[in-house]
DNA sequence: GGACCAATTTGGTCTAACCAAACTGGACAG
DNA sequence: CTGTCCAGTTTGGTTAGACCAAATTGGTCC
């Protein structure tokens, strides 16, 4: 059974993350809020707590008001996927799209810097993609693996930091379409090579565009899956 | 006066960053904390909850443990950078090609997006860096005042929320940097024209190439910067 | 030497006050 | 009537102490 704080925050969040209550308007006292929720207020106080770590609320003395999106944390972002029955797609895109720009900068870090050992590992890590036939399961999964190590091996601690939080709060909310996830290995396999030979070469430039390349594909991929769990939903209510 | 849980986890904060927990170390228990720092176990309490959600250290019954850093939260760059007289080279380059490549999508985003009219406040923002002689002060603060405006209209929640925190944490932390910053006005003169120019006629490669260099020269002239007030630190030390 | 169990220690929760800042409404002076 | 100011009320902030449940620990028994 969950804390009772952690019941208070999610209803908070919801009910701010729906619009329930607008932009610098109060929030109802801590009093009022241990009495709906039956709660003590030192649980409410902890909700608060929370909302205000989210950047969800700004809390003082006088009250409690609820501050626009943009000058939340990054964790909202895994709050405001769960929102809905299935995540909004502007909002899956534009992370995909940051955590591809990220994996950019990873990826010419990492070559930079790396040792030959560790650049040996992570090629280790693309050959599957393009020596093996996978399973979709098991490409997913190589997928994903080559682009932690490539994160790690980048040696970058604010790039580290933000990859491991996107990922950590897009993979959960993602789960509803790893069914419908058809990944075309081929021109995975296409760009896995490219990058496994520049990695060889420690050639920049061509890392960059073979990465770009895999990175983007990566994105298109999540979307097409996206695009038809959503097209299922759609049949779902219609024979309802 | 600051809270006084503010105080304790501040002082904890500095233990961990600083190596004198070692990661996966028991912290001392609530009770010890309360005790050594004259406070109620509440305010500990408090403090602890701030390192959790810093990602610092994970609290659970049987007690606290020190994480690694890579599992924290992005909150902790700002302290990191404030560690030391100086903040750590190496991290602030590390922001500042973090924040170089997130400007990138940001740029092609707004691109993409942004009604002409928002196209248009942007390239007034970038007019006086090549028309006008500025001030060191007025053109630093120019070009904030573009990036920034870059980044909003781009609409990209994530991004926003991302560059956000990290120029929140960075800005506070560089200003012993402000009176040695020696911005090249005549380079950022030609490639301010160049985004301009390449906005105006809304050419998608024209203005990455042209924010590239922007952004590039911008995390240059920082770094120069902290390189010369480095310097002044070490005459200063010889004088000692 | 290893498995188990109870005592202790730890964080988690709750109650119930009191303090200080912020807000509110009415009295009062202009 | 209008604006100002001040006291009362409401709000979050902090503290204290007690109790609960989970984790750890150390001894005991097989």
């Amino acid at each position: 059974m969950p804390g009772k704080h952690d019941q208070i925050a999610g209803s908070l969040i919801q009910d701010i993350l729906t619009r329930r209550y607008d932009v610098n308007e109060r929030l109802p006292s801590e009093r009022d809020l241990a009495v709906r929720f039956n709660a003590n207020r030192g649980a409410v106080r902890e909700a608060m707590k929370k909302l205000e770590q989210l950047g969800l609320a700004e809390v003082k003395p006088g009250g409690a008001r609820v501050k626009d999106r943009s000058e939340a944390s990054l964790d909202v972002i895994g709050h405001m996927l769960a929102q809905g029955e299935l995540p909004d797609a502007v909002l899956v895109d534009q992370v995909l799209v940051v955590i591809s720009s990220l994996m950019g900068i990873a990826a010419e870090q990492t070559l930079e810097l790396a040792t030959d050992e560790e650049i040996d590992v992570i090629r280790s890590l693309s050959k599957p993609l393009y020596q093996q036939t996978l399973t979709e399961e098991a490409h997913t999964l190589a997928r994903f693996e080559l682009l932690n190590h490539i994160i790690v091996a980048s040696k970058n601690l604010p790039l580290q930091i933000i990859a491991r939080s996107l990922f950590g709060q897009f993979t959960p909310n993602m789960s509803a379409l790893h069914h419908r996830t058809q990944a075309d290995h081929e021109l995975f396999a296409t760009f896995a090579q490219q990058l496994d030979r520049a990695l060889e070469r420690r050639d920049v430039p061509a890392v960059r565009v073979a990465f770009a390349a895999f990175s983007d594909l990566n994105r298109k991929t999540m979307m097409r899956a996206f695009a038809a769990v959503r097209a299922d939903l759609g049949q779902e209510a219609q024979s309802t």
